[in-house]
DNA sequence: GCGTTGCGAAACTCAAGCGTATCGAAATTA
DNA sequence: TAATTTCGATACGCTTGAGTTTCGCAACGC
């Protein structure tokens, strides 16, 4: 009232600190990274990662799930730019980016839980969803429906089979096949083959 | 030596019960089945469910993992009978299975724990794989080199590729569809799709 | 009948991890 | 300086579950 406060108005008493709170995130992401579930995650192993006491990870979140959920909610989804000079080149980047984060801890981190513990997490996967996933969707439908109007794709294309097929063959990719780095030109390949089709007469 | 103790020379004692040991393994799966990771599920959990004493688990397998694999390896891959008519109707069916043992549990869980658990458990895996994946792996194969031979698939077809377009598409749709029933036809249109492909001119 | 082995049930020890509380020190405002 | 709040550390009570042991009974061979 009297002179400023304006912007913030700090209550007074030492602040918390940023650093500590990134380190937690961090300390799950990496956790999670390892190979661990969410119900295989402890507390204790995230405050000893970050170099935190356990108070400090409890004075923010009330739990675990609220903590994972935001930690998976930090891994934000930068989707590429789409240059939109062809279809055909953009399915091609939006796919590269499935493949390459394949390769990352951090990035199979994210499809591992996403798998395997939507049942169990329903509310964490439903904030994450909206996050990672949805945008990325979005940009393949609005990519493959332009491929639709403007003759790049079969007129009569079923846009959400397209999608499967696009997304469901780079996850088969990532998921089961042999271990090393997946081929460079692996998101060209699919998306050629996509839309060749595996039938007759090319 | 004296008489004939030749099939199985019985080592005296009340035998162990057939009956228990199904119930434990059934007992693994229905838990497996209704959600829960190899690290969530208890030994004891899946004595109660079986109507057992933790004595008779111990007693069968040392521990929790041995009998998780033994418990996976239970499910056999009942492989559908391939008529041969023509290599669209053989991919259909095994597709198929897929979509259809995706609405069980039972189906659900092998999923489940092979997607997410092949870090942490991987001789689990292993096991698991050769069991219940390879053989569809192989008959998928099969299917496609004799329609590349017959001229119902193109004669420059990536066998591997056009897998993982056919099984990637149906676990796609199996995973991330909305919930509820996958329509009856969903193989089929898949096959038909992966074979037409998305491009123009069909 | 007798020795042996499996049975389910229960009690046990041990470890991990949750969430809380308490400590002295540090950071910040008034 | 005084009040306030956070810091990391540590200890605590509590629950869960692993794996073991003991119990009385049941099933088998001899």
């Amino acid at each position: 009232m009297t002179i400023q406060e304006s912007t913030t108005a700090r209550p007074a008493g030492r602040p918390r600190s940023e650093k500590a709170e990134k380190a937690i995130i961090e300390a799950t992401l990496d956790l999670i990274a390892e190979g661990m579930g969410v119900s295989e995650l402890s507390i204790e192993a995230i405050a000893s990662r970050a170099g935190v006491g356990k108070t400090t990870i409890y004075r923010r979140w009330s739990n675990k799930e609220d903590l994972v959920v935001d930690a998976l909610a930090t891994l934000k989804a930068p989707l590429p730019p789409l240059l939109g000079e062809s279809v055909r080149d953009d399915l091609i980047v939006l796919l590269d980016v499935m493949r390459k984060e394949s390769g990352q801890a951090r990035g199979r981190c994210v499809m591992n839980v996403a798998m395997s513990e939507a049942d169990r997490y329903p509310r964490l996967m439903e904030r994450f969803m909206k996050r990672a996933v949805e945008p990325r969707k979005l940009a393949m439908r609005v990519t493959l429906e332009r491929g639709v109007a403007s003759g790049e794709l079969r007129p009569d294309l079923d846009v959400d089979l397209a999608m499967a097929m696009l997304s469901g063959t780079m996850m088969h990719n990532t998921k089961w096949a042999p271990a090393g780095d997946l081929p460079a030109d692996l998101a060209e390949r699919i998306v050629d083959a996509v839309m060749a089709g595996i039938g007759p007469q090319g």
